[in-house]
DNA sequence: TTCTGAGTGCTTTTT
DNA sequence: GCACTCAGAA
């Protein structure tokens, strides 16, 4: 057992070895957290504590992972495939999906991820006669998400003032309204959103006390990390669990919470040592991450903040370089900046590119640093933004999956009803919803029973063609696991078949993002265990339920040498030798949007931090005088927090201004005078080190100068209206022949030339007097034949 | 029913 | 600068 804990320190050591009882780790930036944790499990495994009982919860998948993997590690063993480690959203995913009939909900409930979450909120509005321009889906959507994070349910609102009268203030009275038809379609659907797999997890837990037994006999010692950035669902449920056995461990950073826009409360940390009794308390404060002038500048920032845990952050490592300020001309030049300093970093101290991480506030900025990247030919992976599962033809292709494993999904079946095109259109699909309502069925029962509802015989037998194809897929469900149905739904779509036929590029990059999906899931079938120890359950069902909860961060391949690009948020927990921050400039880092009051500052102050300490050895932080946003150019300070950094850590030799600069950005003027100066001498000597900055685009060249090299093509020559005749009716056209004089109700009147097209849908192509050539397609377009 | 082109509004961060 | 919506044409 000797062999688990050594190389701890005291307070390590302590945390580690520390079983029953409940127990509370500061830990700061780069101390060692996930070693004690990992530790602390194996040492818990080692002291005949039976792996079933265990539960971590953790922020990310890919911790998860990382965590069960070096606890396997320690023990030598595959007991750890035993532990439940997982996020919030997974593990309560699993639990609810055992438990789904509870609440209603069938066991294979769909996960609704935002964008559904926004489609099913539009939906919803409409129906309500409510104007979708003052109730946008993004705006509700983060509303109800905030309201179910602070735990008030669609039943809790109605008897909630303070909440209604916070959105009667803010204008959106209806908020209630929507909630409620939201909650009710989610249900209906047989879908649950991110937020509701916290608040129908604890809603199991509060009603239904022989679960919350269950669980809490199941669950004897609980972990949870990041505790800083729990919400008050969270908070709550963990409480539930840890109730009967009270041994809790919980691990967090008050410096480093960065998710109040989601719900968490530093509170909950602050509040865990009056919950329970006897609360043991370890602070880890020596940093094993960092340079001393980069820790030093870190602490030396979040001093400005207020009311945190004491603590001190130190650390025996080198004192290390100065960090280094950089100011650049434009987004482009700062891009371009990182990518040169990246090479010459390579040749000069025999860095790869796995050393290297560039971060910045928002995902927007990722694109400069892209391309610069690209043009020297550094190899990149860019984190978050849009991740592989969201992209449009590989939503398809899962949406055809997750119809066969709920018809309850309206979501997902609108998606895919006319995905291949196969006839059935908006027209269609708005009648059956009509009738779904109405009827208070779901869509899916509309259509298969469509020969009840009167739909056109040609619509019906689509319509038809459409259920039986499902149900086909739907009888392989109890016998073959996720990829088998995979392979048959890309078979029978015709889904496969239509990306191949597209040869574009984009065309061919949608066709390899389905065959790497279907290999994604034949991988998962074949895996031995997957991310929370789900024993072997390869059934279509279990693949959807974790698919919705992976992120791009999860399928990180530690081994490939590539500088990994990210927001700050997404480096969370995360530390690299070398670390460019970028858009150190206001109104991008602190965000615009959260500068109105000290506890939002505070916020960004603490992301600034947890910027600045993910670097191990360098740190670069960059801003530039003007960048595109929203299209158009716009001029930033630099950010308020460098200004906070201490001097003598700083080299602000890259940014400019040079010795002349020393003092700092505060004596050099306010920010209007600073714009007004135009910042002359740095810009001088700014573009002496990146070249001048790159020629204004001039607008509209003027005639004559400057020729495009090509002739834009020539406008469609305009109708020449007509009025038809006033006996104008529409003849039966189905046996027009080339030759016969027609009369256009737009374009007048005219000869048909050809005939073409098929028996379904005849196309007629007749040279107008007025308006020349046109092709008519005969099932449209209304034609009166003359003679 | 489906496709195209002009017009509009928007971005903070994520499970 | 892009992604989404809506109107109009075939």
């Amino acid at each position: 057992m000797q062999h688990l804990v050594k190389g701890l320190n005291e307070q390590q050591l302590a945390a580690a070895t520390h079983i029953n009882g409940p127990l509370m780790i500061v830990a700061g930036a780069g101390s060692g957290k996930t070693k004690v944790l990992t530790t602390r499990i194996a040492y818990l495994m080692a002291n005949g504590i039976d792996a079933f009982n265990i539960l971590a919860l953790t922020f990310t998948n890919k911790a998860a992972h990382e965590m069960k993997e070096r606890i396997g590690k320690m023990l030598g063993s595959n007991e750890a495939r035993n532990l439940y480690v997982g996020t919030f959203h997974s593990v309560f995913a699993r639990i609810l999906r055992a438990e789904a009939h509870q609440l209603g909900y069938p066991n294979s409930f769909t996960i609704y991820d935002s964008d559904d979450a926004r489609s099913v909120i539009k939906t919803v509005v409409n129906e309500l006669n409510l104007d979708d321009k003052h109730y946008k889906p993004n705006i509700v959507n983060s509303r109800i998400s905030a309201l179910k994070n602070a735990l008030i349910g669609p039943a809790d609102y109605l008897n909630n003032r303070a909440a209604q009268e916070e959105d009667t203030r803010a204008n959106r009275p209806a908020i209630g309204q929507i909630y409620q038809s939201y909650a009710a379609r989610c249900f209906k659907n047989g879908a649950m959103d991110f937020d509701d797999l916290l608040l129908k997890m604890h809603e199991l837990l509060k009603n239904f006390p022989p679960v919350l037994h269950k669980y809490q006999h199941k669950f004897k010692y609980i972990m949870i990390d990041e505790y800083q950035d729990t919400n008050p669902v969270q908070y709550e449920i963990t409480k539930l669990l840890a109730a009967a056995n009270e041994n809790i461990c919980v691990v967090g950073d008050d410096a480093q919470s960065i998710y109040s826009f989601r719900g968490a409360t530093i509170e909950n940390i602050l509040q865990f040592q009056k919950d329970y009794e006897d609360v043991k308390v370890v602070k880890l404060e020596q940093n094993y991450r960092s340079t001393k002038s980069i820790l030093h500048v870190a602490n030396h920032v979040i001093k400005n903040n207020t009311g945190q845990i004491a603590k001190d952050l130190w650390t025996d490592n080198a004192g290390g370089e100065k960090i280094k300020l950089v100011r650049t001309m434009t987004d482009n030049e700062e891009g371009k900046f990182v990518a040169d300093t990246i090479k010459e970093q390579k040749l000069r101290n025999h860095y790869t590119n796995k050393d290297f991480a560039i971060l910045y506030r928002t995902n927007s900025q990722s694109r400069a640093f892209e391309e610069s990247l690209r043009r020297m030919g550094i190899a990149y992976k860019i984190f978050g933004g849009l991740s592989f599962y969201q992209r449009k033809e590989v939503k398809d292709f899962i949406a055809y999956l997750r119809v066969i494993a709920n018809t309850r999904d309206e979501e997902a079946l609108k998606r895919i009803i006319n995905y291949p095109v196969r006839g059935i259109g908006k027209t269609t699909i708005e009648r059956a919803v009509i009738v779904a309502n109405e009827q208070n069925i779901t869509l899916w029962e509309v259509f298969s029973a469509a020969g009840a509802y009167g739909f056109k015989a040609s619509t019906l037998e689509s319509i038809t063609n459409f259920v039986t194809m499902i149900r086909y897929f739907q009888t392989m469900l109890t016998d073959k696991n996720a990829s088998d149905v995979a392979v048959q739904v890309g078979k029978h779509t015709g889904l496969v078949k239509e990306l191949f036929a597209d040869k574009s590029v984009e065309g061919l990059a949608r066709y390899e993002n389905v065959q790497e999906l279907m290999n994604s899931i034949k991988e998962w079938t074949e895996s031995p265990d997957s991310e929370d120890g789900e024993v072997n359950d390869k059934s279509l069902g279990a693949y959807l339920q974790q698919i919705t909860l992976l992120t791009d961060a999860d399928n990180d391949k530690e081994d490939s040498d590539v500088v990994k690009m990210m927001t700050i948020h997404g480096a969370k927990g995360l530390e690299f030798p070398v670390v460019f921050v970028g858009g150190v400039e206001e109104s991008i880092f602190p965000s615009g949007m959260s500068i109105n009051t000290r506890e939002e500052l505070e916020e960004e102050r603490r992301l600034f931090y947890v910027a600045v300490t993910r670097a191990k050895t360098k740190l670069w932080l960059s801003f530039a005088n003007s960048r595109y946003r929203f299209g158009n150019l716009v001029q930033n300070e630099p950010s308020r927090f460098l200004d906070e950094m201490p001097e003598d850590y700083i080299d602000r030799s890259y940014a400019g201004g040079g010795a002349r600069n020393q003092g700092g950005f505060s004596n050099m003027g306010t920010a209007f005078e600073r714009t007004q100066r135009g910042f002359g001498g740095e810009a001088a000597q700014a573009e002496r080190r990146y070249g001048p900055p790159p020629a204004k685009k001039t607008q509209a060249p003027a005639a004559g100068t400057n020729k495009p090299s090509y002739m834009p093509p020539p406008k469609q020559a305009p109708v020449v209206s007509h009025t038809p005749s006033g006996d104008f009716v529409p003849s039966d056209t189905s046996n027009l022949q080339a030759g016969q004089q027609v009369e256009h109700q737009k374009f007048g009147f005219g000869q048909v030339t050809k005939m073409e097209g098929s028996a379904h849908n005849p196309i007629a192509t007749v040279v107008f007097k007025q308006n020349g050539e046109k092709k008519i397609m005969l099932n449209y377009a209304k034609l009166r034949i003359v003679e």
